[in-house]
Formats: C-alpha cells, sequence, structure tokens
DNA sequence: CGTGCCATGTGAAATGGTGCACAAGCGTCT
DNA sequence: AGACGCTTGTGCACCATTTCACATGGCACG
C-alpha cells in the first residue's frame, strides 16, 4: 500500500521507439502550427521517415490512443509525446566546457525549445571564467554543486577535450545531475543510476565514410563512364 | 576478367558494428600512443563500452584475425578499421550553414583527426559570405559546385536552421556530394545513392528525459529517504 | 619436447525490433 | 437506419543483433 506513490507502474517503453518520440513530436509541432487538428499515422511516418504500423505501434506504447478511421489528436498527442519525455516542466541543463562546441550548444535554440534551457556554464579555464558568453557568466568548477542547487538542474552537457571529460563526468554526478549527454571524443563512464548517451561527431562521420568508401569499391560506376 | 577490378567483393559489414569501429579505433590509438603492442577483445571492450564477444565477432568481419593466446595487434588493426572506414585517404568536407553549431563545427579538432579536413564553408547569407572563419573564406551557395570540385569533397555537413535543410542538401547533392551529416533538426531526404545519417542534438537530451524521468516514477527513491 | 594457460573464433540460443496483413471501430453520406 | 470507406490497433513471422558457451590453436615455461 506505501508503495503506489500515485503513479501507475508505467510499463517501459522500448528504446527504439523513445528514440524516434521525438522525431514524432517535432513533426507533430509542425502540424498544430500549420493549424492541422488531426494526423494519421502514415503522415506522422513520413514526417519522421519511418513505417506507418511502426508508428502506431510505437504509440500504442504511450496508451495515447487515437480514432479509427479518422487519426490521432495533435494536440493531445504533443500533450502525451512531451509528458512522456522529460516530464511537463523544463529541464535546466549545465554545460561543462565552453570552447568552440560548449559556445555552440550554449545558444542553440533547439535546447530551449525541447525543453532544456541552458542553466549554465562551467570552465575549469580560470582565463574564460567569469566571461559572458551567451548571456550566461561562466562559473568555474568550484561553483558547480551550489549551481546546480540553485537552477534546480538535473541534466549535464560535457563539452570538455577528450582528456577531461571524465572527469567533467565524475564533477557533475558529485552535484547530483541525473542525466549527461557527453560531446567529448572519449568513453565516460557513470553510476548506474545517471543516464548517459554519447554524442561523437567525428565518428558520425567515420559512419558516413564506410558507406561511401563501400559503394565506390562495389559499385564502380563513379568511376566508369556509363557502360 | 574485366569485373574484378581489384578489390574482393568485401562483404558487407552490419551497421551495428560499423557504428562501432570508429570507438574501437579510438581505443587503439589511445593503446598506440602508450607504446602498448597488442590488446585482447575485453580490454578493447572495455575501452569501447561493449561485450567481448561482440567486440571479437565485429573484427572478424574485418578479417582482422588476432593470435590465440595473445591477442590483437594494436597497429596492424588500426591499418584495418581506419582502411574500412572511409578508405585511406582524407575525406574533406564542406561545411553549409555557419551559424553558431556550424562554427563551432568548422574548428572542430576531432574532424582533421579523423581524417575528415574541413575544405570549404558555405552561407545563404551575403552578410557572412567573404568573411573569415576558421582560417577559410564562407563562399556563397552559388560557389557550391566549383568549391566541390576544387577541393575534391564528397562529404558535406548540414548546419543550417531547420527550415534550410532540405534545401541546402539538395544543392549538396546536385553538386555531387556523396555523404550528408545533416544537424539541423529537420528529417531530410536524398537519392538512394548518397549516404545520409542525422544528428539531432535537442532528441539525444530528450532521450535521456525520458529515462530520468522514468526513473524518478518508478522507483522513487530519490524522492524519499532511505529505507 | 610436452604441458598448461590464455585468448581467439564461432555455432547456436535468446533478445529486440520491424513490417505485413488483417480484423475491429468510427464517422459520414445516402 | 444502413452501408461504405478510412484508419487504428495488433498478432505473427521475419530479420538483425547480442550474448553465451565452448572448441580450437598459439605461446611460454619447465
Amino acid at each position: 500500500m506505501t508503495a503506489a506513490a500515485g503513479s501507475e507502474p508505467s510499463e517501459p517503453i522500448p528504446g527504439a521507439t523513445v528514440a524516434r518520440l521525438p522525431l514524432y513530436l517535432r513533426g507533430l509541432v509542425d502540424r498544430a502550427e500549420a493549424g492541422v487538428e488531426t494526423v494519421s499515422s502514415v503522415e506522422l511516418a513520413d514526417l519522421a521517415g519511418v513505417n506507418a504500423a511502426n508508428v502506431r505501434k510505437d504509440l500504442s506504447y504511450l496508451h495515447a490512443h487515437g480514432t479509427r478511421g479518422v487519426g490521432y489528436d495533435v494536440d493531445h498527442l504533443i500533450t502525451e509525446i512531451s509528458l512522456v519525455l522529460g516530464g511537463d516542466e523544463p529541464n535546466p541543463v549545465i554545460i561543462m566546457g565552453v570552447g568552440n562546441l560548449g559556445r555552440a550548444l550554449s545558444s542553440y535554440d533547439g535546447f530551449v525549445a525541447g525543453g532544456f534551457p541552458v542553466a549554465g556554464l562551467v570552465d575549469a579555464d580560470p582565463a574564460v571564467v567569469g566571461r559572458r558568453i551567451a548571456g550566461k557568466v561562466v562559473r568555474s568548477v568550484a561553483d558547480l554543486g551550489t549551481l546546480v542547487t540553485e537552477t534546480g538542474s538535473t541534466v549535464g552537457i560535457v563539452a570538455t577535450p577528450a582528456h577531461a571529460a571524465q572527469e567533467a563526468a565524475n564533477r557533475l554526478v558529485a552535484a547530483g545531475i541525473r542525466s549527461i549527454l557527453n560531446f567529448a571524443p572519449a568513453v565516460v563512464v557513470v553510476p548506474g543510476h545517471v543516464g548517459l548517451r554519447q554524442v561523437d561527431l567525428a565518428t558520425e562521420l567515420q559512419i558516413l565514410g564506410y558507406h561511401q568508401h563501400r559503394r565506390s569499391d562495389d559499385d564502380p560506376i563513379m568511376g566508369r563512364v556509363a557502360g
């Protein structure tokens, strides 16, 4: 009895589905701004670039039911997906490292739009601490703890050089951060209760490189004249 | 006889494996710089954060055989993986859009290190065309074609606002680019012969948001005192 | 030279995800 | 009221990927 704290058990949503939800959300917001009231699964599938049956199955996990013969209610679906992703209130983020990438991220509009306003910037270099970047003063790593509690941030972004990434992550964890997005080209490890995702820009190019390399190898159409 | 242009048929490597190869490569380069001669699959697995059996199976696709009882030769493995990813020579990239993100990417060291030097910057805004960013002059979209042929670029990066992403991709394709990395928060479509990967920064945060939200829902440990 | 240790390479089971195909339900038009 | 068309929701089969477990084979040491 004491355990039922008010929420349903909320069966877990498959990871592949969760990764697609933001895509749906983006498409839905577009349509909502265009004044559209309902969307079909095929439309949504187009917007997200996936299969329509896949869309329906994904949405069924959310218990966000549509109306047969009609489609899904755009506004309702937006509410539902937003709720599943990151709750209903904005989730402030702290950015560790204000090099090129960190600076770009601090003024990246998509974060605010997605419900992740930048709450603070932190850098280890005393030369940049105190400077104002994208309207925010850069704080020192020593201030991280207070910064997190002041702003109520739960998400940290690591945008440091590779060699400093693990240390930055450690500090974020120690400060009570619950999710980390790592842009540094290094594998970092965090305790099990902390969420982690890695985004490596160079890696993405290398993956593209494989396919490109492969196409020209197997299918040397580019290297010959037609026929 | 005429068909065998020198390369083996090179059976395709599973996509999931390709996505891990850059991680292995990074770990291997680290170890090589540390003067290590050989690595075991468990070591590599640690470095990349995956299962050891997975590493072995991945490497088996490359025909990069190790030595039983010893492990894999670091240098040889580096050569092998580098060859599979993007061939052996550097692959210059063109960046479309020099907003915050585009500027950060232009001076991102990881690209050069990964064999993808930035060959040119392009923007649609006449106000920034002609300016010098990260040592390179920003060219207009009209110059894209010549820029691509001059530099021999085969990869394009889209770092424009969402509404301009599809157009930017179209122009890259028309200019002969063979792979596109899209950072704009929009789904773009390209012809089948062009490689495409999407990296959406806000999406990554939202995915993290789901797991974080979920943890506090199901497992309200954070909300209670221990016991 | 033989023995023991250690790490690779791989069949096969288990898992997770995708997409088809179709039944069920809702709205609309006559 | 009844029939029709459109779209959801989902069981099922297929495919990709992961992981285990173990046989295979090289190296070092005595």
